[in-house]
DNA sequence: GTCTATATCTGGATAGAC
DNA sequence: GTCTATCCAGATATAGAC
């Protein structure tokens, strides 16, 4: 356990892994493009974890360790379900804007393997639907079905980035423009949100 | 060129190439998987087609000659770009209740190999949007940025399909639960819609 | 055109010296 | 703990018989 000033080979190794997985995914990334960017060998990724499935999945477990407990946290700040929306959708894009390749990778690891679910905390999104229905004997938000409003409203939110290669070819926007564009998004989300949950008269 | 009433073999492959790559994608994908449901052996493969390189780039293309010009013609059936739009989300959700896999195996190329956005064209999209324009001066519509909103029309009808494990675990859904819930949600988008254009006052 | 057999290459994993 | 060298499995691709 060498602990001194310098960073521990362990945690450059996470660094790096973290990096190459996101970007690539399980099967596109190779343990030798691992090693090379934490500046060791292939041999050492082997000594500190033993395969290249527990590697990755000490990765993807990492990473949602961090973000969920901290949204669902910051949920509370909201009280009524539109606020709560309003704030998903802030907090959503915001840290997506930082973490662009989040979604496929979580996407894509899905896809394979779909036990991975299980590592990914999903309480808070029943929490909100809760709000939906005192909310709404309140009159305090207009009656729709809230499955598929809280499916449009993460649509939303994760979609774009998603297709940012298609859309940005399409529209031909440089990387600038579009993280603009999704700066931007925040407050047209919002907007929508607030006129789709608008009670009528 | 063997060309009586059998299924040529050419065509097997194609068929049996097809299913497996929108499954798995380029690098998840085995040239002896696909050699084994076409029902024949790998060497044939490379007979037909150089290389899985090849092959998966025919697949690709072929995928995306089918459903663009379909989907362009059907849009000019609609009028108005409410109507249009409402079109399109039905259209697409649609499609993709029969093809699954396809956001997946668009997504996941375009991830990987970014060039392959050449391949897929997108005219369609810019043809919507200049609809926007001339009913906003009829004041049929109301005043948003329009390349948000169709990202976001676009968002809610393929994004349920991306996030699908991981949406039918969280709220405990069965496939079949799955699909009748994207039937509704056609309706249920095009309502959205609606509302979101319906011009204020 | 279709097969079997094999060459070749890549990448994850291990052995063993230091 | 860290390295070099090597093993081995799996996958693409080719050679050559039929």
């Amino acid at each position: 356990m060498e602990n001194n000033e310098k960073i521990s080979t362990e945690s450059k190794i996470l660094a790096a892994a973290e990096q190459v997985f996101l970007r690539s995914g399980y099967d596109g990334s190779r343990m030798q493009e691992i090693a090379d960017l934490a500046g060791i060998n292939k041999a050492l990724l082997h000594y500190y974890f033993r395969s290249k499935d527990a590697l990755f999945e000490k990765i993807f477990e990492d990473k949602f360790s961090q973000f969920f407990p901290r949204l669902q946290e910051e949920l509370n700040h909201a009280t009524s379900f539109a606020e709560k929306v309003c704030l998903y959708a802030e907090l959503h894009i915001g840290l997506l804007i930082k973490n662009p390749y989040l979604p496929h990778f979580v996407i894509n690891t899905l896809q394979k393997n779909p036990d991975f679910a299980q590592k990914i905390p999903t309480e808070v999104l029943m929490q909100v639907l809760q709000t939906y229905y005192t909310d709404l004997e309140a009159q305090k938000v207009r009656e729709l079905n809230p499955v598929q409003f809280m499916m449009s409203v993460m649509s939303m939110c994760v979609f774009p980035f998603l297709s940012k290669p298609l859309f940005c070819k399409a529209i031909n926007l440089s990387d600038k423009d579009f993280e603009l564009l999704m700066q931007a998004r925040i407050e047209e989300v919002k907007r929508y949100i607030k006129v789709l949950l608008e009670p009528i008269g």
